[in-house]
DNA sequence: AAAGATTGAATAATCAATCTTT
DNA sequence: AAAGATTGATTATTCAATCTTT
């Protein structure tokens, strides 16, 4: 007899999730790479910032609003900064904080980098999602993201930017 | 003017979408772990090898059902027989394939994870969706995985098992 | 003491190259 | 030549420890 649920459908609910975004993320990966020379972190990290008042973000605040540690987030940025995307300035009322600024490049580089991205993923999801079946699902996500990642909802709401 | 759309709206499912499967990889990681000893990776690999015939799969296919490419997938099952979860056998009938094979340790060790791991996400997902919207949601993930993980899908179709 | 950021050391992931078998 | 698997070398990620400022 079969006491553990080898099946149970929340697993399985789970499970396609993470091989949804394992697929999406490798095939719009690849795309974004081969069409703008960024890679998915960079581009994130990017679009956060261009997104932001005075296209700065503290470092601890860029690292809640990606996937990346803060140690990992220090390590991306040195990387970023070399590449000229990005500079970094100090933070003249708290002087334990960082900015990191959005440069010309960079600005340059993201705006150029979102069309093409919207377009591939608009292909992916048009492929796959009817226009209801998109806003439903979108819900969908956004309430599970709520839940699971506290700070990156945070961030986006409208108080957390004044 | 601002030509460049910052906030298309399948930009932002995507980023939605992401931020949900970061949050609930971190939380669902952290709780398999500290209960059960297993990363995420290793759950996920031990999950494949127990569902399938003969508690076996060529590693290719293994690398194929998981997040893992071919090389890495060799590292971890490295580690994996190390810490005797998994053991390799050849493959009789094509002396190229390898099979990763479960221990008694390694059955032992996802049988018991598995019910821990299924509790955890239970809460999680009740605690987002009712029923008839995780039955939408799961239908929509699945679609979604079905065109950006091919390979994925095509491992849980029976044919596939056979 | 706690927050913000960084660093060193260890761990893991990736890419191309390699080896064997088909 | 191509498939299957592995390895070496490089790169990236993480954890704990560190340093400065609050």
């Amino acid at each position: 007899v079969v006491t553990v649920p080898l099946d149970d459908e929340r697993l399985t609910t789970v499970g396609l999730f993470f091989e949804a975004h394992a697929g999406l993320s490798r095939v719009s990966g690849r795309e974004l790479e081969s069409q703008t020379g960024l890679s998915v972190q960079w581009f994130e990290v990017l679009l956060r910032l261009v997104r932001s008042p005075g296209k700065r973000l503290r470092m601890s605040d860029l690292a809640a609003q990606t996937t990346l540690s803060a140690s990992g987030l220090t390590r991306a940025v040195d990387r970023m900064e070399a590449a000229r995307l990005v500079r970094r300035e100090a933070c003249p009322t708290d002087r334990r904080s960082t900015y990191a600024v959005l440069s010309d490049e960079g600005e340059a580089s993201i705006l150029r980098a979102i069309p093409v991205h919207v377009e591939h993923i608009s292909t992916v999801l048009g492929s796959v999602f009817d226009d209801d079946e998109l806003e439903v699902f979108t819900e969908l996500v956004r309430r599970l993201r709520d839940v699971t990642n506290p700070l990156a909802a945070q961030a986006s709401t409208p108080e957390a930017l004044a």
